[in-house]
Parts: C-alpha cells; structure tokens; sequence
DNA sequence: GATGAATGAGTTTTCATTCAT
DNA sequence: CATGAATGAAAACTCATTCAT
C-alpha cells in the first residue's frame, strides 16, 4: 500500500504557487516548532498557515508529502550552507575546518531545536525520496571534498563510508545535546571537532 | 495538561503483578517488532498478550507508561550486557575492548532491529524518566570504567562528556547502518571501534 | 485496492452482539427509509441507533460491510418467505402460482419501499458475497422448482437462465411501479404473473 | 432544501454555448466511462474537457443539472435509434422485429458498458426531469406503433402499461447480463426476444 | 481485580461550489 | 464570459481511555 504521489502536486513555478506552498511549508515548520509532533496535524498546520484545509490539499496531495517537503527543504539548506563552508575553507588547516563544519552543524540545529529534531524524526520513517537523495549527495560531496583537501595528513586507507560516518556521528553529537532543551553548552563545537578528527586520523590498532 | 503518572501503577511487588507486567511488556515488544509503530496500540497490545486492555490499564496509567517501561527493559538489558563484557574485558586491551563494544551493541541492535528502532524512535519523545536515567547511569559507568582501565594510554585531558560521547557515536553508527533494512555489513564492528578510538586517543591540534 | 473485510467483525453469537447488530441493522435501514442514500453515512447510522460510531465500527469493519449486511439481510428473508410459499403452492396450477408469487414480490417491495430500492440500489456496486450468493442461490432454487412442478404445461426446451431472467423481470417491473412513491396499482400482480406466464410458456416463431 | 434548478443554465442557442455543452457532456461521459462513479466530479469532469470549473457551473448550474443532462442525451439517442428501427421494420413479422429491437438495446447497453451502467445507476437517483420525460415519450410512443403494427396476432385486450412493460424488462434483462462485466452470451438478443413475444402474446389461465 | 464493550474526539482526505481577478 | 485558487462541510475510520458488570 505505497503512497504514491510525494511530490508537492503544482510545480510552483508560478508565483502564487510559490507563495503558498512557502505559506504552508513556514506554517508546518512553525507548528512542528511550538507544538511538536503530537499538534502536527493537517488542520493545525492549515489554521495556523490562515488557510482552509482544502487548499493545503491543493499543493500537497498528503500530510506525507507535506514533511517530505519539510525535509527536504531543510536538507536543501545544510547542503547549501555546507557547500559555501567548504568553499571558503580552502586554505584552512585540517583542525579549522573541523571546527567550522562543527559550528555550522551547532548553529543550524540550535537556530530551531524542536523543529531540527522534529524533523529528524519525521526522516527516519520516511521512504527515502529522490529529491531528499540529492540533497543527501551534495552534503556528502562537500564532505568528500573536505577531507581531499587534506588527505595528506590523513591515513592512507580510510573506510569507504568515512563521509557519511562524518555526518551521522556530527549529527548524532548535535542532536544528543540538543535533546535537552538548554542552549548548546561552551565548547560543544570544539568537542565534536576532536572526535571528527579522531575519526578521521585514527589508526586502531589491531591488538 | 502534562502526563504527570508515568511510573506503573502498582510497584511490582506481588508475584501476580510482576508476571503481568512482564507479560504485557513481552506483548508490546512483540506487536513492535512484527507490526511496527503504526499498528502499536493498547487494545492490539492487549490482545496479543492475551488479556484485556482494562488489565492493561490496571498496570499501565496510560500508553506512554507502557512505552516508558518498554524502552527502560531494553536500557537495563544494555546495561547488564554491558556491564559484564567490561566486567571480562579486564585485561584486554583498549584496542580489543572497543572492538568488543562495538560487536556488542550491533549485536544488540541487529539482534532485533523493528524493535530497536521502534523503541529508539519513541525514546526521544518520552520525558526522560527516573527509570531511565538509573540504566543510563549504569551504562556511563560501565563506559567509564573501562576508560579508565586504559587511562594510561589515553590524554590526561578527555572531556567531561566522553563517555556520553562514545555512546551517543556507537549508536548513531549502528543505527544508521540498521535503517536499512539489510544485516549488518562486514567490518561495521570494527569501523566503530575505529571510531571510538580515535574519539578517545585524538588530541585535535590547536591550528 | 480490495476492501477485503466485508464480514461482520464479530460472529453475533453471544446475546450482547446479536443485540448490537440487529440494533445497528435496523438503524441502517431506518436511515435508508427515510433519508435515502444521500444521508446514509456511519455517524448518522450510528446517532440514529443511538450509539456512537466506535461501536458501529466494532461491529462492522468498514460502511461497505454494513451495506453488505443489510443486503444479505433482505436477501434471506425473501428466499425464506419465496421457500415458504413455493412450498404451500404444491397442487395449485401454473397460473395461480405465478400470481402468488408476483403478489409476494409486490408485498415486499412496497412494505418498505424506499429501503428496498436503496438496497436494491446498493447491491449492484458490490462486490458478490458469498452469503448473497447462497441467499441467491436459494431463491434460484425454489423458482426452478416451481418451473419444474409444471413442467408438463411448458415447451420442452426453456432457456437455461429461465429461472434466472423470471427473477429479473420480476424485479424490474416491481421496482419500476415502487419508484413512483405511490402505493402499487390494482393489477399489478396479475400484470407480472401474465409477463412471467408468458416468459415461460411462450415459443418465439422461427420467422 | 431542494434543488430547483436542473435544467441547463442557458439554453444553447448560441453556437458557442451549444459546443459547450457538447464539449462538456463528452468528457462526463468519458470520466464516466473510463473512470467510473468514483472518480466522477465537476473538477475531473473539468479538466478533462479542458475547460475550468467555472466554466462548468456557467452551463450547469450543479452536478445533478449535469447528470440529467448526460442521461437525457443518452435517452434521446436511444428514442432516435429506436424510431429509426421500428420505421425499417414495417413489413417486417412480430417476431423479426423483436429480434430486432433487443438486438439494439444489447448493443446500445454493450457498446459502452461502463458507461451505461453508470447511467442506469444515476437515472434512479434523479427526480424525474421534463426533458427525461420526453424522450422517454418517444420511446414509449415507438414501442407502441410497433405493437400497433401487429395487433392482429395478438390478443384483443393487452395491459395500458404493455409498452412500458416491454421497456423495463428489456433494460432489466441487458443490464442483468451487462453486470457481469464479460461481452454478451451468444442468444442473449434471442432470449429476451423470446420473453418479449411472451410477454405480448400470452393469455394467463383464469385458474 | 479482571473484563471488554462503549465512547467520541480527533485525523485524513474529498469535492461541490463560489468569486475575485 | 472564462478562470482556477480557495473554501470548508462532511465523511470514513482509529484508538486511548473509561466503567458497568
């Protein structure tokens, strides 16, 4: 039993289109941020968007669709973000950019932590959607680039999934801290840091 | 309108009591792991253990109890797991016990990977517990001894947060590895004892 | 996409559940009757009966299985009151039997017949039940045999659907008369025994 | 709350508004036909003719206005074919011509049975329209002239309602038969001749 | 204590109809 | 006149929770 259609039902290339499907996407985000998971319903998101129920329905054929959108919206921002980090770091040691990747996974989680987390929560029950994997792709591929860039310094043979391992443990430390509602504790960037360069510098030994 | 009753109901002190507690939890984790979330409900959960959701109710204040019960089971689980691997890591090395860690917990995970994501998902949502936050405790402990057991190899100066740091990294890893569906791949022990170390070992340079 | 539960949830063995049902049923219909199909959706059904829509649905797994019942409902009467009556028309003459038997179709038709209309209505978008089909069955069997009776008095050679088109034409011409919402004209009977003597008895010319 | 207004918002003497609705009875019937009564409403209907909703509701005032008229054009072909065919026979025998007539109507009913169907099953829902009741004229005034022709081979006093009678059964037979989804049984035409040639020429038995 | 029938608010989704542009 | 975005009432169905027996 698949839900077929995901993708937002107009192509907003019209202006209107755009709009609204903006008005929407900014209502759900807020109610998944005031009132978490248990309130996100269609009609919240509708009341609170000040349109009617239909209309929602008009450019989102299901509630699915509508944090498929969320999503991937959010994906399209990090990936953004990290793309213009990577760039800029081109001449940075290996520890600074660390640093700076780390920040930046700080300020985007904190900058909206219910709805981060929400999201993240909504991701995992998702089927992965092409337009999520693309967004998934450029955030690696910016990773990939990072640790080119300094591979000099870094062991030989690194594990295939040395990127995506990146990220999820990034992600996981993040969202670990979050979690608790308080504002991200001094040093957190730093911390993640260390363990991104251990990850990456480390040669385990084999006894 | 909080949820302020999540403890059970009755301490179970009375043989009769622990069976059903015990029974009604097998249940849950059962409807769990062959329905997923979606079909998670007292009534089903009621009907699988062979009682009727008003005994469920005498037990459990209401569903997220159950849950709260369920995911504190699984932490005591870990912990007691845990605690003995470390307990016969004594005199292996650091580099042996991390690998014994990482098989651990992917052995944990994959042993039962619906329920291990179901109870997973439904952690984050739950208000942390005192129940929990006990298991929790004896599984830091358990982590920080064996840092300890191998401190002498190790910075003088890990972070505050390094045992936490190491759980929350493990099971990031495991899981993002076990959404897939498919087993666990060859080498992902290894991988997250690789990890691991370097958490522990890497001094992350100043510039 | 198959509704693939039609059948009442609950096999009304116990006393309680008969009760239910046959409240719910006799709800359903009372709506049928005065609102036609137009107001016939489970809440109304459910307020009508004087219950809430829970417990309709604890009976009934989805609307259709509702419509189901009722129809198969109406279907066992006929059979059993079409039963009865071929049974008691053992010496009478084809003619007689036929008026009888028209007259049985005006009755209950025109008893109830907005319901019978609705149901009638109903029954064409469903998907063939196994219990309509035996309640079919059964009223197909006391027609053959009532042709049979009389098979002395009718061309040697009938149709193999005969039974199976004096239904339908039976039916047909009911329904034509009921539609009108005016109670059935005097004649009515003896208009559908002389189609039906003639269904049986006649032989179309070669040319 | 009665829906007055059913007649076609603006009588097509214009060109344009007799393409119209032309235009929009075409894609109604294609919706009806190849989507069935689910996916049957003003929007699809809309969309498929290509025109707007509003445009629509320029022409019929609702959904009901739009099936009356569907039907009534549906009647109205069937009045013409019918007039045309009693016309052809007049020299033909009794029995040819009834060979004739359910030969039509299976092929009317079979040539788009889908759509028929619907039809049929939207004709009962609708209050008798004047328009309906014209066509039906027409058909009912052919079937007369028919009879007319051979009144000598039939008995002296037939039922006022013969025509009509002759009509339902006819339909109730195609349409028992349409039902079942596969193409017409071989005979089928025969049969139902057979049963009309009873129909007008028996005598039921006094006794 | 156990039972499980009953409850009903709440959720998703559709679609006839309107009306500003 | 045409457009089609917007509306929102309504309908099917679920499930946590209660309470009479």
């Amino acid at each position: 039993m698949p839900k077929l259609q995901l993708q937002p039902r107009k192509a907003p290339t019209q202006e209107r289109s755009q709009a609204m499907v903006a008005l929407i996407l900014e209502a759900a985000a807020r109610v998944l941020r005031q009132e978490s998971l248990a309130g996100f319903n269609t009609n919240r998101v509708a009341a609170v968007a000040g349109i009617s129920v239909g209309s929602l329905y008009q450019y989102f054929p299901n509630k699915t669709a509508l944090v498929v959108a969320l999503v991937g919206h959010a994906h399209d921002q990090m990936a953004a973000s990290l793309e213009g980090l990577v760039q800029s770091l081109q001449g940075a040691t290996l520890a600074q950019s660390l640093r700076a990747v780390a920040a930046l996974a700080v300020r985007q989680q904190f900058a909206d932590p219910m709805l981060a987390a929400a999201l993240d929560h909504e991701e995992r029950r998702l089927p992965v959607q092409r337009g999520q994997r693309q967004a998934r792709a450029r955030v690696l591929a910016a990773v990939r680039k990072l640790i080119r860039q300094h591979r000099a310094e870094l062991p030989a043979r690194l594990p295939r999934s040395i990127a995506q391992d990146c990220l999820v443990i990034t992600k996981a430390l993040v969202e670990a801290e979050a979690e608790s509602g308080k504002p991200p504790p001094r040093g957190l960037a730093e911390r993640i840091a260390r363990v991104l360069y251990g990850t990456l510098a480390a040669e385990l030994p084999r006894r």
